[in-house]
DNA sequence: GTTTTATATAGTAAAACTACTATATTCCAA
DNA sequence: TTGGAATATAGTAGTTTTACTATATAAAAC
């Protein structure tokens, strides 16, 4: 039996799935996604994206601690921003998607709900 | 109070948050990647990736059902393969990140453990 | 027909996640 | 020094995941 060598490091791996599944929540892309426009508040992305603030800053403390975004501090307030470049791409690889599957070029056929 | 209009749709959010969310799993990543060569049978990615059979069974369920991977039947045996482009550019997306990781062009640190 | 092989499914305890309410902390302004 | 604004944290009930064991099913081989 061949034991098959992944592309991807074992390592990598577990850091990439940790970042994945938290981005799989529909909150934290929404705000993940604000935030491409550059740094934002909390109480900016509670009050434009329409989220309970405690919820917002939970989501928040869930990505900083996973490596998906950094903050700033400026007096009472605190500024958000996306961590690194790897969001951005997987922000741009959803955008991607969504334009091809508009487009009819691309299918997603789930088979649950 | 302006409410932010994402880029990206409501529907399509839900939509990738169910799949990054089901592709935020180590062995689920590497049965994607493993996937990438061309399909595979149950026992082969259950023996080549050393992962408990019913375990690799349980697993293409869920990315069966969230669209992830589709499945062909031949006699006793279900080849599994990549059930759209959308996994192949996220899988990109991540060796890709890995690349400039190790080349120190980018960074991902985390808070926690 | 019986056995073997390949795979799926059921059941389940433990862990993690989610959404929410209530409260604490910190800084600023009056 | 007191009040308010901005944000974080604690606590928690309900839900979903996860990992595992045991078993069922179905096709192929004998």
């Amino acid at each position: 039996m061949t034991t098959y060598q992944t592309k991807i490091s074992p390592e990598f791996i577990q850091n990439a799935a940790r970042v994945l599944k938290t981005l799989g929540h529909p909150d934290r892309i929404k705000i993940v996604e604000f935030l491409e426009n550059g740094e934002k508040s909390v109480s900016q992305i509670h009050k434009e994206l329409e989220m309970h603030q405690p919820i917002v800053s939970q989501h928040l403390k869930v990505m900083y601690d996973r490596g998906i975004v950094t903050n700033r501090q400026d007096g009472t307030r605190y500024f958000y921003s996306l961590a690194n470049e790897f969001i951005i791409k997987i922000l741009d690889c959803m955008a991607d998607a969504q334009e091809k599957i508009i487009k009819g070029e691309w299918t997603i056929k789930f088979h649950d709900n």
